[in-house]
DNA sequence: TGTACATCAGTGAACGCGCGTTCACTGATGTAC
DNA sequence: TGTACATCAGTGAACGCGCGTTCACTGATGTAC
């Protein structure tokens, strides 16, 4: 690539990533300006024009970005479940809020634009979540535990709870941290973190005794 | 109340009826603005403040209204679950979406404004939300089903996956409406019906053989 | 009941501001010879 | 390798527009006597 190429792309990047913090530091998507994100990067407003045809050009092209980087992370979160088979429930939900924390920015833009103001990223995020969904559909049927789970449905079924699950605890986990500080930040963290186990374990205990 | 203080009333209600149209026809409350909402009320922009400090103001109070509201559809909707004991998984399911078809700008509000652009509406919700799961977990204790679960914090998480499902459940069917038409959608509604129902006979599944 | 004044929901003009978008431009980088 | 021209990311001025908010106002309704 060549040195302006380069630039150009690095331009580019900036501005998703300006888009990215500002939808996520308390305002939505829908109500950041084209102006703010060229303003955030340093860059004159009609040089967005060189990279983007407008915001909701933007925004298909971040969510592309953000669902490549949750579905990468979710891999390895699955990858690291198959490695240890044996995990606790605890222990998993551990590992979830740790990739939650590892990348705050993407879960809560996913989570909080798929029902959010943009048509144009709201159709965007739920291809994404319907593909997110199919994947791990695909993860669970290499799972002993699900062996016996006979119609492919079912197993789709337990994949889409699963996922929509995830994103309320990413943001009642995301949230917490903006209500509580210090000593009563852990309480709460420690609450939560019993309570999905409890939610996980209920389903799976579902599970257990599925049969049509 | 005198003829003033009525017709002042009506306006207030007026002004809060149009945030909720506005804020639910495919943009977002904190995308809305004073002036669109007076101008939808037929009103000056600044007979607004007549009622209002500010939009937060009218965010606050429409999410009080929109809760008292859900409150009630969903205290109905229990009381039918109640009467019918027996009641078949789908049937209750069935009862759920009507309910939604009642009141959908209702539920897409309290759903898309859970975790949106207004820090203000976003933690008025936030604390309603918590009464909703609260009331929840009062009217399980009711259900024979549940007699055997003796940590109350269990029958906690049950309401809160039952209410965190239910509202995507919401999501989702009011979204078919707008993704399909005729046929299609039919198909599209009856096997999400489906698919919900099979996610309540999988966490009944787990309740059933529940044991600390 | 009638009158004189007070209240106050709604009006209309005006303001400064940030917005998206257009346009002609600049000057560094790329390309052809 | 050096030169002459082309490309194009970024600039800066300018535009019309809708926004939130202020202010002095109007006239119907309420209240005191």
């Amino acid at each position: 690539m060549s040195i302006r190429d380069e630039r150009k792309q690095q331009s580019r990047q900036a501005l998703l990533d300006a888009a990215l913090h500002l939808s996520t530091s308390g305002r939505s998507f829908s109500s950041i300006s084209l102006r703010e994100v060229a303003r955030e990067v340093g860059l004159v407003p009609t040089a967005f024009y060189r990279h983007f045809q407008d915001m909701d050009e933007l925004g298909k092209e971040l969510v592309d970005q953000v669902a490549l980087h949750l579905k990468s992370v979710l891999h390895q979160l699955g990858q690291s479940y198959l490695q240890h088979k044996s995990t606790k429930t605890q222990t998993s939900i551990e590992l979830f809020v740790q990739a939650v924390n590892h990348s705050p920015k993407q879960w809560q833009f996913m989570i909080s634009e798929r029902w959010g103001g943009s048509e144009t990223v709201r159709a965007a995020i739920a291809r994404e979540i319907e593909f997110l969904i199919e994947d791990l559909t695909t993860d669970l049927t290499k799972l002993e535990n699900f062996k016996h789970i006979q119609q492919p449905q079912d197993l789709n079924v337990l994949s889409t709870i699963l996922t929509n699950m995830s994103f309320t605890w990413a943001m009642t986990w995301l949230n917490l941290s903006k209500q509580y500080q210090g000593e009563q930040l852990k309480l709460q963290q420690t609450a939560f973190i019993e309570n999905a186990s409890t939610q996980v374990r209920l389903l799976f205990r579902g599970i257990a005794n599925w049969e049509r």
